[in-house]
DNA sequence: ATTTACTTACTGACCGTTCAGTAAGTAACT
DNA sequence: AGTTACTTACTGAACGGTCAGTAAGTAAAT
């Protein structure tokens, strides 16, 4: 190809990265400072652009925020899905690999601020807390609530009320990623996530198993 | 009418009744616009004054912030103390009734915007997160692990890792309080939080019953 | 030479905060 | 009981900083 290309220009013409480096950098401002405390200049500057360039890719600040959302957390429950589809073991084992599996995709990465902002700012757009209440925790609940039935058909699990049973599974989760973020520089002990995780699994299958 | 005028001034000084009414107004208004999207203009037209009244009782936004969320959720926790300390029943059953009782104070009462409002801004106010953290989700944990450790001591508890249990005893109750603020126009089943405590109550006696 | 991705400089609205002014309340002195 | 002199709780308008959004200009790419 050129090889007389200018040797250092200021910036470069990338239009087909640029979506997605701003929707990263977004995600990491928007998840320690909150959606209304958010400049979309340190967005901005963090993807290597100035502020009007946002305007190209996104109508604007809630757009953004939106796009965000909707395009980190999805394919995480498709993912989950997936797992629970194709898993041929005990309920009790597609359990504890849920779990787990949702805690190494979403626990412990840079997804973990999502459920926190969500809950933060689903008042102020409701339309958004409707989708991301479809498309990822009912979707979420109803994976959970098929291992449950599943479970309770084999006579693995009592028979309990499925959609409660189902959100106490979750809550436990959603609780410490939501509180792990918000309270991280309170915590200087930190939190054994593993105990943690080890020991929600191991309750929650003692208080429904069968005996 | 120029008569009445003497009857119904414009206003009243009310000195002592204010702060408490801008409190009460403010939890009302932040609770269902978070911190930044609250408007003092509109706290004070739901307290009966003008924004500027409310600058002769509290310093800033920020201040009545802090000022509400200290004088409305410290007492609480008091009072789960206190329990705690007459009770002389068994510790399932006082792990039964603080359960029900926090859900009483909390879950459906106005105070259950508050969790919601600490985890949405503890980000951006770091010292009043320590507070909450320390004067709230700390004792709180303390308390339960005192009747966990009971429980235990009794012979009625498994000896399980007791700081993890304590988390797992609270986490549904928090996560509950706090999604169902959050996510309450997205659900229009509702969500029978009767169902989910006994469920919960049993399911986590269950679990960690010594059996 | 033309197109267009991107920058830069600007605008306008919003809202926390301030403070001079006003009216409610109080009490001293008729 | 009425008038007056004084204090202070409260109002309301204006100020100023911030920042989302915009439009004109610049430089990369073809």
């Amino acid at each position: 190809m050129a090889h007389t290309i200018a040797k250092n220009p200021r910036w470069r013409r990338r239009k087909n990265a640029r979506p997605e480096e701003i929707i990263t950098a977004a995600l990491d401002v928007f998840a320690d400072r909150g959606f209304a405390a958010t400049k979309l200049e340190d967005v901005a500057r963090r993807a290597g652009v100035t502020k009007g360039t946002i305007y190209l890719y996104f109508e604007n600040k809630e757009a953004l925020f939106k796009a965000l959302i909707r395009q980190t957390i999805v394919p995480v429950i498709a993912q989950g899905e997936a797992i629970a589809q194709a898993f041929t073991g005990s309920a009790r084992d597609l359990f504890e690999k849920l779990i787990r599996e949702y805690w190494r995709l979403v626990g412990e990465t840079s997804l973990s601020s999502i459920p926190r902002l969500m809950i933060a700012e689903a008042v102020n757009f409701p339309e958004l807390a409707r989708f991301y209440y479809e498309e990822v925790v009912t979707r979420g609940h109803r994976l959970m609530a098929g291992v449950l039935e599943r479970g309770i058909k084999a006579g693995e699990f009592r028979s309990v009320n499925v959609p409660v049973a189902t959100k106490l599974a979750m809550s436990p989760l959603m609780h410490a990623v939501v509180a792990r973020k918000a309270f991280a520089a309170c915590m200087p002990e930190g939190f054994d996530v593993a105990k943690y995780l080890d020991t929600h699994i191991d309750l929650y299958l003692h208080g429904i198993a069968n005996s």
